[in-house]
DNA sequence: AGACGGTTTGCATTCGAATGCAAAAATGCT
DNA sequence: AGCATTTTTGCATTCGAATGCAAACCGTCT
C-alpha cells in the first residue's frame, strides 16, 4: 500500500464544501463527515452483520437520520454485482385473468429485500427486447409468466440469469418451474358429467402455442376417453369472454345437435359460452347445458356464473414462485426443480343432469 | 496514448488477463480492448448524438456484438444520476380492477425508454416504506395509484422527485394530476333515471379514506338534488362484488320500501348488488331495480350484467400519466397541471322505468 | 508492564460507464 | 503547402458504496 505521499490525490472526505446543497442527496460520505467517521464505518453500519460498535453505529446513525441518508442501491448494486431488482415478464392475460399474480409475486418479492421490475410481454420479439432490458439493468433473477422461446431461455442462461417459469416449461431442457397439475381433478370432473349422463362434449381451447391450454386439453382427452364421452368438437378461442361466446356458436354450427356438455380451458371463454348459451341460444345452463372449466379466478364464483370449474391455487404458486427465484439467486448453480401444485375442483353450480 | 510509463497505475485494459471467463460479463472496457480503442470511444458508441466517427461505430459495435456487449444500467445511472426507473405505486384494489392499468402502463413507460419498478401499496405505513425503497433505487419519479399521504408526498416533493398521481390529488397542493371528471355523466344519467320516473335511489358508496368514492358520491348527491330524486340511503361497501351483495341487503333492511334504483359507485358493486337483487332478492333487473354505476370495466359488459355505467378513459389516463411523469422527469421545476378527462356513459341494459 | 487475542476502524481500491478537457486527426480555405 | 477550423479521439476523473488489509484499540491474563 506505499503510496507516493506527493501523488496530489484529492480527496473526497475534505476540501470539497458542498455541504447539503439543496436537492443534493447526502451519500455515505457527507454522513461520515459529520459523524466524524470513516465512509467505511457508515458503510459497514448499513450492512447488517458487519463488524461495528455500538457507540459507533449510534453515532453514525444519528448523523444519518439528520441527513435523510439511504444508502444508494445503484452504487451498491454496482460493488456488490447484485441489483437486488427481479425482472417479471408477464403477458396482458395474466394481468387480466389473473391480477393478483403480479400482486403477490412483488409483495413477496419485497418481504425478499427484492424489487419488481416489470416488463410486459406480448410477442417473442417483445421477449428479446425485453430480455437485453433486463440484462442491462443486471437483474438477479426472471420470473417468466409470459412468451419465452428456448433460445432466449437459453441466452439467459449462458448470461448466468436465474429464471422461473410461471405455469409454463420447457420439457426438453432442465429448468426451474411452477405450475399446476389439475389431471387428478379433470378425471374428477369428467367422470362427475359421465355419472350425470353426459354422453357427448364440446371443447373450447385457447390459442396453439399456450401450454396450459394444451396441457389441459392433453387431460381432458385422457379423461373423456377413459369415461367414455365423445368430444364432439373442438373450437378454438384466445382465452377471452368474447371468444368463448363465439366458441359456442361455432359449436352449435358444427355439429347437428348440440353436446349436453362444454369443456372450457379456462374460465373467461366459459363465461362467454355460458351467457352466450342462456342470451343468445336461448339454453339454460345448467339444465340444458353443463358448463366446466379451469383456473378458479374471482369472477367465475359470481352469482351470475357459478362455474364448476378446476382451480389453481395461484396464491402458493406465486409464493413458490418467488421462493424459487430467491433461493435460484442465491445459489446458481443448485440444480433444477419443479414445483407442481394440484389442482382443486369448485363445485359450482354450473353441472346438472344431461337432458334426455 | 503517452502514458507515463514509470507510474504503475495498474491499466485495467492491459494486464489483466481476464478475457471472457465465463460469466463474467463483458465490459465497455473489453470492447475497447478488442475493437483496440479507447474506453471513452465505447461508451459514445451507446451514447445517441455523440461525437464519434462512422469507422469508429462500426468497429466498436462489431467487437460488441462478438462479446453481447450491452451497457451497464446500473453502472450508467450511476455517473448520469439518472436511473431511468419510475416507482409505480399500485393497490390490490387497483390491480384487480383494472388490471390494465398496471399493464399500459408499464408499456407505455417502456417506449419511452424507462422501466417501471412495482410496488404494492395497501396501507399507509407500505407507502412508507415503498418510498424509501423508491429513494433508494434513485428512482426519477413516481406514479401513484395508491394510498399516500400528504406528509409523504411532501417528502418526495422535498427530495426533488416528480410525482404523478393517478385518480387522487391533494386539492391544497400543488401537485401534478391525472383524473376523470365524471359530473358531466353523472348529470345525465341521474336525468335519465328521473325521466324514467325514478322518485327514490339508493346509493352505495366506497371507503371513506377513497377520493374517488367520495368525489363520485358528492357528484351524485348533487345530481339527485338537482333532478329531485331523493336519497333514501346510503350504505357503505369496499368496491368489491361482495361487499356490493351485502350492501343491498343492508339497503333492503334499512328502508321499509325498497327504492327503485340503486346507484353504486363503482361497477364491481354493483355487479354484486345486481346478482344479490336477482338470486336473492328475487327481483328483476332491470324491470323491478335499476342499477347504474362508475367504471366501465371490461366484465360490466357481459351479457349477465350489461350495466349501465359511466366509463372511465384509462387508457388515455394511463398514457397520459406516463406523459406527464416522462415531462416532469425532463423538467422537474415546471409548473404543475392536472390533466382531467370526461366520462362516458355506457349505455348497458341495467336500467328501466320505475315500476308504479 | 508486557504480551496476546479479538474487535474496530480507516485507507485505498474497486465496480462500469460518462464526460470535460486537451491532444490529435481530418477537413476546409486561401 | 500552410494555416485555421471543426471533428474525433483518448486521458483522467467522477458517481457512491463495499471490502481486503493493515493499523489501532481494547481487554485479559500472566
Amino acid at each position: 500500500m506505499a503510496n507516493s505521499p506527493q501523488k496530489k490525490k484529492p480527496s473526497k472526505s475534505d476540501d470539497k464544501v458542498v455541504p447539503l446543497i439543496k436537492g443534493r442527496r447526502a451519500t455515505s460520505y457527507d454522513v461520515a463527515r459529520l459523524a466524524g467517521v470513516s465512509q467505511s464505518a457508515v458503510s459497514r453500519c448499513f450492512k447488517p452483520g458487519a463488524s461495528i460498535s455500538g457507540k459507533m453505529r449510534e453515532r453514525v446513525m444519528k448523523a444519518a437520520k439528520e441527513l435523510e441518508y439511504q444508502p444508494n442501491a445503484i452504487a451498491r448494486g454496482l460493488i456488490t454485482q447484485r441489483s437486488n431488482l427481479v425482472a417479471v415478464l408477464v403477458s396482458g392475460r395474466l394481468s387480466l385473468y389473473y391480477p393478483e399474480v403480479l400482486f403477490k409475486i412483488t409483495e413477496e418479492l419485497a418481504s425478499a429485500g427484492l424489487q419488481a421490475l416489470l416488463f410486459t410481454v406480448e410477442t417473442e420479439e417483445d421477449a428479446e427486447a425485453v430480455i437485453e432490458q433486463a440484462w442491462q439493468y443486471q437483474v438477479d433473477g426472471v420470473i417468466s409468466a409470459s412468451h419465452m422461446s428456448q433460445a432466449q431461455y437459453k441466452l439467459l442462461e449462458k448470461r448466468q440469469i436465474p429464471v422461473v417459469f410461471f405455469n409454463r416449461y420447457f420439457s426438453d431442457h432442465p429448468n426451474t418451474v411452477v405450475f399446476c397439475d389439475p389431471s387428478e381433478q379433470v378425471q374428477d370432473v369428467v367422470k362427475q358429467l359421465q355419472a350425470l349422463g353426459h354422453k357427448h362434449a364440446g371443447l373450447i381451447i385457447g390459442p396453439e402455442d399456450n401450454m396450459v391450454s394444451r396441457e389441459r386439453a392433453r387431460m381432458v382427452d385422457a379423461s373423456l376417453g377413459v369415461y367414455g364421452v365423445e368430444k364432439v368438437c373442438e373450437v378454438r378461442g384466445d382465452f377471452s369472454y368474447e371468444s368463448g361466446t363465439l366458441a359456442l356458436q361455432e359449436i352449435n354450427r358444427q355439429t347437428r345437435e348440440m353436446p349436453t356438455a362444454i369443456i372450457c380451458i379456462n374460465d373467461m371463454m366459459a363465461m362467454g359460452c355460458m351467457d352466450e348459451a342462456r342470451s343468445v341460444l336461448g339454453l339454460e345452463v345448467p339444465k340444458d347445458l353443463s358448463i366446466v372449466s379451469f383456473d378458479g379466478i374471482g369472477m367465475s364464483q359470481f352469482a351470475s356464473y357459478e362455474l364448476t370449474t378446476i382451480r389453481q391455487p395461484i396464491g402458493r404458486m406465486s409464493e413458490a414462485a418467488v421462493r424459487m427465484i430467491v433461493e435460484r439467486v442465491d445459489r446458481p448453480d443448485q440444480s433444477h426443480e419443479k414445483r407442481v401444485f394440484e389442482g382443486a375442483v369448485i363445485p359450482g353450480g354450473s353441472i346438472a343432469r344431461a337432458p334426455s
